[in-house]
RNA sequence: GGCGGCGUAGCCAAGUGGCUAAGGCAGUGGUCUGCAAAACCAUUAUUCAGCGGUUCGAAUCCGCUCGCCGCCUCCA
C-alpha cells in the first residue's frame, strides 16, 4: 500500500516518495501572532497533526517544521492600537496559541522557527536573488521581479496576464511590474528595524518561509502545506524565491486544506462571523471539535454550526460508549470454556485496520476512516450484547483486542484518548450544567422511584421518570440499577 | 473579467467507470423492558442539481444549463 496525496502543484493525487526514503520533511505555514486563533487555525493545526501522526503510524520518520510570523504590518498596527510593542504582542499571542494547541492535544512540531530569529538568513537569500538579477532595490525597498521567473503562477495555475486582468492590483510607482512583491521593506520611524545592505528595514512576508525551510529542510523537501488561501500569493511567491535561487524544485508536494465556514461563508473579521478556539472549547470537549473537523475530508469546506457540533458529540459518545462497554465486561465471571464468537466476526474485526489504512492512504480520507471505526464499534456492540454473563476468556480477549484497535486507530485523529467512563461522565456533567437540575436532586428522585418500583407502584415511578425527562434527564434501568443521562436537545 | 471547487437521503458526509450508492445524526418497525432508555436487528436515495453525449456499462468521463462557494488584496 502506498500513501497518495493530492498535490496542488500537479492537480493530481500522487504517491508520496520522500527525497530521502523513509523520511518525510514537512513545512507548514503557521500563524501570524497578533490575535487569538479561530477555528480555521484549529482546522489547519489539526489537519497537519493528523497527517504527521498518520505518517509516523505508517512507520515514516517525519521532520515537521511550522513557523511563527512574529513581525508584520498587522502585528505592528495591532501593537500600536494596544499601546504595546510588536515584540510583546507577538510573544503574548504565541503563548495564547500554545494554550489553545495544548488544549486541543496537538503535538508540537519538531521545529518552530520565528521570523525575527532568521533575519540574517532572509538577508542572504535576498542578496542571492539580487545577484541573480531576480530582485532589485527601489528606494528603501527590495522587490522580486516576477518577470525573471518564467514559471511564476504554476502553483495557482494562472499566468501573469490572467492576474493583471483582475486589475485589483494597487499601483506602486516603485515596482517595475505590478505583480512584483516586496522582499525587504524600508522601515518607517518607530517600527522594528534591522540593518541590511539596503538600509534599515524589515523583511516582506513571503521571504521568511523560503529562508527558514531552506535552513531546516534543505532546498528541496517533500511536503509544504497550509490553507487554500495561501496558494496565492504566498506559496506562489515562496516558489519564485526559492527556486529562483536554487534552480531546483522547492517542495515536491503541496497540501492545502479547505476553509471553515459559517452559514457557508468563509469566516472573516469583517463579517464578524469568526469563532475563536477558546469560544468553542468552553462549550465542547476538544475531541468533539476534532471529531467534527475530521468528519469531512480536509480539502473540502467545513461548515460550522451548533447542530453539526451536537451531531459530532453524539457520534463521538457512541464510540466512547462502545469502549466503555468493553471496559465494563465482568471478567472475573468468565467460566465458559469455549469461545462463541464466530470466525466470520473475527475476520471482519481483523480486516478493520487494513480498511482504515486504505482510507487514510487515499489522501488522508478521515471521513471514510471514521466510518470504518463505526463499523468496528457496531460489531463490538453486537458481540457485547450477545455476550453471556460467564463469557469465555477467549471471547473477552477478542473484544479487548478489538477495543484496543478502535482506540489505536482513533488516536491517529486524536480521538478516544481518554478513559471512556471518565469521558462520558464529563460529557454528562457538561450537559447537566446547562440544565435547571443538579445531580443530588436527580439521585434523590431516582431513590424515590426505586422505592416505588419495589412496591410495584408503577404510576408514581413513571411520573418521576416523566418529570425528569421533562427536565432533560433520561433514566435507564439496567441489571446493575438505574443510571441516568442528559438528553441531547 | 480570469482561475478553481462544489451540488449524493430530513440534516451532515464518503464514494471518481462495473459487486446490494459507506458511515454519522435524526426518523420508523421489532427484540429487550412492568412501561421506557441504551444496545442490537430491520427499515429509510431504483438514484446521485438539470439536459444531452461517450461507453456493453457513469453519481463517477465529455459538453451545455441552473444554483452555491472560494481565490485573483491581508487571511488557516
Amino acid at each position: 500500500m502506498t500513501i497518495k496525496i493530492f498535490n496542488t502543484l500537479s492537480g493530481k493525487k500522487q504517491p508520496l516518495e520522500p527525497v530521502e526514503p523513509g523520511h518525510v520533511r514537512l513545512y507548514v505555514c503557521g500563524i501570524t501572532s497578533y490575535d487569538y486563533c479561530h477555528i480555521g487555525h484549529a482546522r489547519s493545526a489539526l489537519a497537519f497533526d493528523m497527517i504527521v501522526r498518520y505518517l509516523r503510524y505508517r512507520g515514516l520518520r517525519v521532520t515537521y517544521v511550522r513557523n511563527f510570523t512574529d513581525i508584520d504590518d498587522k502585528i505592528i498596527n495591532r501593537a500600536a492600537e494596544q499601546q504595546t510593542t510588536p515584540e510583546e504582542l507577538a510573544a503574548r499571542f504565541i503563548n495564547e496559541f500554545y494554550t489553545d494547541m495544548d488544549r486541543l492535544g496537538i503535538d508540537r512540531p519538531d521545529l518552530e522557527p520565528k521570523a525575527t530569529e532568521h533575519i540574517g538568513e532572509m538577508i542572504d537569500l535576498i542578496a542571492e536573488l539580487i545577484d541573480r538579477g531576480m530582485a532589485y532595490q527601489s528606494g528603501a525597498d527590495v522587490y522580486y521581479a516576477v518577470n525573471s521567473f518564467p514559471e511564476y503562477g504554476k502553483l495557482a495555475h494562472r499566468n501573469l496576464d490572467d492576474m493583471q486582468a483582475g486589475a485589483r492590483i494597487s499601483v506602486n510607482e516603485q515596482k517595475r511590474h505590478p505583480m512584483d512583491f516586496v522582499l525587504w521593506k524600508g522601515s518607517k520611524p518607530g517600527e522594528p528595524t534591522w540593518d541590511s545592505p539596503w538600509g534599515p528595514g524589515r523583511p516582506g512576508w513571503h521571504i521568511e518561509c523560503s529562508a527558514m525551510s531552506r535552513k531546516y529542510l534543505g532546498e528541496t523537501f517533500d511536503i509544504h502545506g497550509g490553507g487554500k488561501d495561501l496558494i496565492f500569493p504566498h506559496h506562489e511567491n515562496e516558489i519564485a524565491q526559492s527556486e529562483g535561487v536554487s534552480g531546483k524544485p522547492f517542495a515536491n508536494c503541496w497540501i492545502h486544506h479547505g476553509f471553515v465556514t459559517i452559514r457557508d461563508e468563509k469566516m472573516s473579521k469583517s463579517l464578524g462571523n469568526f469563532l475563536t478556539i477558546r469560544d468553542i472549547l468552553t462549550h465542547y470537549h476538544p475531541e468533539v471539535l476534532r471529531f467534527f473537523i475530521f468528519s469531512t475530508h480536509y480539502r473540502n469546506p467545513l461548515d460550522f454550526s451548533e447542530t453539526a457540533m451536537q451531531d459530532a458529540a453524539a457520534g463521538l459518545e457512541r464510540l466512547y460508549a462502545c469502549v466503555a462497554q468493553v471496559d465494563a465486561i465482568a471478567r472475573e465471571k468468565s467460566t465458559d470454556p469455549e469461545g462463541r464468537i464466530s470466525t466470520k466476526d473475527i475476520e471482519t474485526i481483523n480486516a478493520i485496520e487494513d480498511r482504515f489504512l486504505q482510507a487514510m492512504d487515499n489522501d488522508f480520507n478521515t471521513a471514510q476512516a471514521q466510518a470504518i471505526l463505526f463499523d468496528l464499534a457496531k460489531i463490538i456492540n453486537r458481540l457485547c450484547t450477545d455476550l453471556p454473563a460467564a463469557a469465555a476468556a477467549a471471547d473477552i480477549a477478542i473484544l479487548d483486542r478489538a477495543a484496543g484497535t478502535l482506540k489505536r486507530l482513533a488516536a491517529i485523529m486524536g480521538l478516544l484518548r481518554e478513559d471512556a467512563a471518565a469521558f462520558l461522565k464529563g460529557q454528562k456533567e457538561k450537559m447537566l450544567a446547562g440544565l435547571d437540575i443538579d445531580e443530588e436532586r436527580i439521585e434523590a428522585l431516582i431513590g424515590e422511584r426505586l422505592a416505588c418500583r419495589a412496591a410495584k407502584n408503577w404510576t408514581r415511578g413513571d411520573e418521576i421518570r416523566d418529570e425528569l425527562l421533562a427536565r432533560g434527564i433520561e433514566l435507564k434501568d439496567g441489571p446493575g440499577g438505574t443510571t441516568w443521562s442528559v438528553r441531547r436537545s
